[in-house]
DNA sequence: ACATTAATTCAATAAAATTTGAAACACTAA
DNA sequence: TTAGTGTTTCAAATTTTATTGAATTAATGT
């Protein structure tokens, strides 16, 4: 999924001398042109960990986890109590969501407790704010 | 993709009588038990749009376009300048951010303009904002 | 009407993410 | 040390998403 984003050659239609729109061809030259726009884009490490924050976002399950901790740390017990799903399937999102440190775990005797982290609760501010 | 989330039955570690940690346990009860945490999660269906407004941010190409248009409107030819794709796939990327109202496109004459949205301008502040 | 350019759609394929169930691991208590 | 509970790991099967290339649509100019 990790896609390469190498420098531009000359295509056909974006030789960018002929043939764009008008309001288009000048904008881009006030903004320094081509090269002016691939400039403000970040560089491809920075789109991948974009990309796969909200990759880790984007599942019902992962959202509902956070938000069931939104109010105080729980045991996966405790989660599996509200998502009803097999325990396997619980821990592989489990650790979707903590590989991108949205939540944290730590053992206390037999349970493990998570917690959802300062960056767990920016991703669900966002996700409410983006809203639809 | 979509999960549902069913009401919660008796399971065996969560019948929660007995066998919680005790943190947990008690803080659970104040915060109103099950009950209260159940009704603390958005719906079924707001979880649904939550994760596919993500899902539509996974990815490198479909972030480097809505970056490419942040500063100005472009057709189509200028993008693909951009991230250097096949046509076909380009617009399969960007009929995925159409859908989810992050860019919008135009005819105009020959060519499509596609904008950012306000909706895509805030997905990219929250992407940032969330950051790493 | 015809040719040309810009962009999209479609069906087939490839790749990635998710689900499943069995097995393993970690801690506790007898 | 053995048994029991809570949780994770692993490999295989399934589902979803992304890519490809050919065909199609839409607008323009001749």
């Amino acid at each position: 999924m990790v896609q390469k984003l190498t420098p531009s050659p000359k295509v056909k239609c974006c030789d960018f001398s002929k043939d764009l729109p008008d309001t288009i061809q000048k904008e881009l030259e006030k903004q320094g042109g081509m090269e002016g726009l691939l400039a403000r884009i970040p560089d491809a490490s920075a789109l991948h960990a974009g990309s796969r924050l909200h990759q880790a976002l984007a599942d019902p399950i992962r959202l509902t986890v956070m938000y069931s901790l939104l109010s105080q740390p729980l045991c996966v017990c405790v989660i599996k109590g509200v998502v009803h799903i097999a325990d396997s399937k619980l821990s592989y999102h489990l650790n979707i969501l903590k590989e991108q440190d949205f939540i944290s775990g730590e053992q206390q005797g037999n349970w493990i407790i998570y917690s959802i982290t300062d960056r767990g609760r920016k991703a669900l501010k966002c996700t409410e704010r983006i809203g639809k």
